[in-house]
DNA sequence: CCTAGATGTGAATCATCATTCACGTGAATG
DNA sequence: CATTCACGTGAATGATGATTCACATCTAGG
């Protein structure tokens, strides 16, 4: 019927449909099936384009993995540290807001009962990720913007507390809360919490 | 092998397995064969005590929510509203170690999408939960320890943000961060962010 | 002691899922 | 224009999972 695709095209056709049904069905709800549905083709048709159901969510992480890297990038090359913070956090709402499913991603169960290759995929970047916040929560010290008497790494997590919260609520009880806002009005009182 | 033990023994053992088998293996990695063996029954026996797997997930939603009830209890009981609300956050990273499973529970599919129940049970928890977190920080603002021009529903979410994390991290990375000395640390800039 | 109802079991059923494979088909290239 | 090869398909296959059921066995109450 759709004709004849590139395997370019079917690739991120793929995960494209794979990260949409994360979110409406959870991790576990990616299937085979579901996938190849969504862009209109037979469950076999997949395999000539990823070799197994785990290819995918490597995919998939790869897509969002490199996204957190580009906008981490960006935000590292501020002068202004805390204003590199404010930058990553946007980049990562900007991110869950393309993809509602990312909070779920992370905690999931097949990613981290898979192959192990997953497991080390996502705890690289999510080791890079933290080790840049780190930093830039470390030079923000240094010039004076947040209170040199407290551990970096505490503040890291801290600063997850800013989006991972709204972003499940956002996506289990939807119109509960205005993210945007939410997020705008985190980062205001966390810029309080760690000022000097 | 192990005898025969009364249903109100069983169904103990069932939701207990069936926590633990959520910390090990996802809300998805319930499996009717692996509770089964892991209290030494076939599976086929479980349904001597549960009409389904779905009853075993509202009896495991039960579980949590009563412990989670008794704790906002005693919390709203306090005069020092302030307390109450570092009360209700020591109260669930209570229940959070004995049950490391909690913080899957809440985004999970199989909840989410399963029978309208579940979704039901776990929303009016949940509501009833963010209510009475809510009254305390609404409390704490007429007795001047928050101050009172931001929306206390605001200052929920951003609750949540002080233990959700932690405990994310503490499940899938265990050993990158000190789970009490991290709330405590979460604690101490919460109350510098919403101070007057 | 002895029976009835509560517990427990293994086999069978039906569904779903990932994956494979022998077989079509279309489009670009010579 | 013909051929080739990437792309697509439907029908198996083998796992696994929830659930049922006819049948065993234990145990408490008479």
């Amino acid at each position: 019927m759709s004709g004849k695709l590139s395997t370019d095209i079917r690739r991120e056709q793929i995960v494209r449909a794979a990260l949409e049904i994360v979110a409406e069905h959870g991790v576990s709800g990616i299937t085979v099936k579901r996938v190849a549905e969504r862009i209109g083709l037979a469950p076999s048709a997949l395999y000539r384009h990823y070799a197994s159901k785990a290819d995918i969510l490597a995919a998939i992480l790869d897509t969002v993995e490199e996204r957190q890297r580009t906008a981490v990038t960006a935000a590292m090359a501020m002068d202004d540290a805390l204003a590199g913070l404010k930058s990553i956090l946007m980049s990562i709402t900007g991110l869950i807001r393309d993809h509602r499913a990312l909070p779920l991603l992370f905690p999931s169960e097949e990613i981290w009962h898979g192959p192990v290759e997953h497991r080390v995929q996502l705890q690289n970047a999510f080791a890079r990720f933290t080790g840049s916040v780190a930093d830039l929560v470390a030079r923000a010290q240094r010039d004076g913007q947040v209170r040199a008497d407290i551990d970096p790494w505490r503040v890291v997590i801290l600063f997850f507390g800013l989006y991972v919260p709204p972003a499940l609520f956002s996506l289990r009880m939807p119109g509960s809360i205005d993210f945007d806002a939410q997020i705008e009005f985190n980062w205001e009182l966390f810029v309080r919490a760690v000022a000097p």
